[in-house]
DNA sequence: GTTGATTTGTCCGTATGTATA
DNA sequence: GTATACATACGGACAAATCAA
């Protein structure tokens, strides 16, 4: 994106209200710094003649903003940003998520929301390597910072290897440290494989997002130094909240 | 995702009309094979029931998605999946878009939209390590694949070292081929920045989207042997029609 | 070849939500 | 706050096309 900044017309009969379209355009130019860059939103008179709709539309905009928690309106003064930093996942050969947002949060803390053992299906018995239908552990896990949900992931194990782990991993909070405690000092990742979609009903509870958000999924294949798959997982983003930094050194 | 498959219940007065919350919905579970895996789908009538819904709002979800190329509708048989595959874009630090995607597609094709000579804003100096306010060139470009508009680009290059890298470029259609006229044959991919957001005006023209849509958008620096940043680009990708792959190879 | 079941396509009317003036 | 226009969603009924018994 060049520069469309608040110039992108909105679109009727789409499907998507116009006050949705508005909001969404403000929410992505608040995050370019296009709008709001002194932390202070122009009034709402100057932004409906901007988009070209009434004013009564850019204010259910705002409203759903501010039910957000992007925007703060007050009666009289104006409406202003409530500044929240994107988050920076890195994803590399030795990436490690606790180690990769430590600097950035003050209060980073994951979840185990659920565990249990299944027969692996076959997109998970080939990722791990194993024949279909073969043991695996499942994690449902979710990660905050600073009191917001950033991810929700889905992680797969071998069994009859990593037998307790769900335990181990709500003692530590730490995949890295539920690796050590079986054997296992240092792993990679070996491919992730990234896309787009829009969250669906369970994403938007987890992540606490609103209808229309988008996640970045991640599918990732961990490895051990032997190079024998160790975790296949999924990891959903909520995508207003991270984007992921590639760093391919050579 | 687990599998949620069809049990996400739509949500009222959202701001997203019901029928494209459906069309969204169904879109993702074709994409997974939650739906239509056999090539065809449930009777409006059933997949209303499972919806929740009228069967006239299945209609319009149905219509929309017939609209994109995703279904295909026919009186008296039933509603069937126009099959297309996701293409997998590479990212690795040798990443070349036209051999990642070479094998994948019959017909590529890489289109220069415009190019021109402006000052580099602070970001793209602070990329290409340039003085801001330095000339760069900026080349618009787009790429299709069997027809089908995949991803939008946008390039910029130091003026001054790459002076005439337009025309190389729409004399060849390859970024590495316009490389090697200014003597640089090899370079490599230095970081890339992967996040997601709706398409904008721009996008939806550009890519041929429909309102609502999803961008991947990768934000990449590429640098010549002696590391040096020769490239700084910013590519949007059509998220229903590409998935990244990242490869990290220790 | 006919009949009946299934499935998509079209039309009616009505209620509610959205957007403008 | 009121009035108007249009899009969305629902419910029902029937037509048109397909397929199998």
């Amino acid at each position: 994106m060049i520069d469309a900044g608040l110039k992108s017309p909105v679109t009727r009969k789409s499907g998507v209200a116009l006050w949705r379209q508005i909001a969404d355009q403000m929410r992505q130019a608040i995050g370019t710094g296009v709008l709001g860059a002194d932390g202070r939103l122009p009034p709402e008179i100057a932004l409906s003649e901007r988009f070209g709709v009434n004013r009564h539309t850019v204010r259910s905009a705002i409203a759903a903003l501010v039910q957000e928690g992007v925007l703060r309106a007050e009666q009289g003064r104006g409406t202003f940003v409530e500044s929240r930093k994107r988050l920076s996942y890195p994803i590399s050969a030795r990436t490690r998520f606790s180690t990769g947002l430590r600097d950035q949060t003050r209060d980073r803390r994951s979840t185990l929301l659920a565990d249990m053992v299944e027969p692996a299906s076959s997109r998970v018995a080939e990722a791990l390597k194993l024949t279909a239908g073969a043991d695996v552990i499942r994690l449902e896990t979710l990660s905050e910072a600073d009191g917001r949900p950033v991810s929700r992931a889905t992680s797969w194990f071998e069994a009859q290897r990593f037998a307790g782990f769900a335990k181990a991993y709500a003692k530590t909070s730490s995949i890295t440290a539920s690796f050590k405690q079986f054997g296992i000092d240092d792993y990679f990742r070996h491919s992730t494989l990234v896309s787009a979609r829009h969250a669906d009903a369970a994403d938007l509870a987890d992540l606490k997002l609103s209808p229309g958000a988008i996640v970045l999924v991640a599918v990732a294949i961990n490895v051990d130094p032997e190079g024998k798959p160790i975790q296949f997982a999924e990891t959903r983003f909520a995508a207003d909240r991270v984007e992921l930094t590639v760093s391919t050194e050579a």
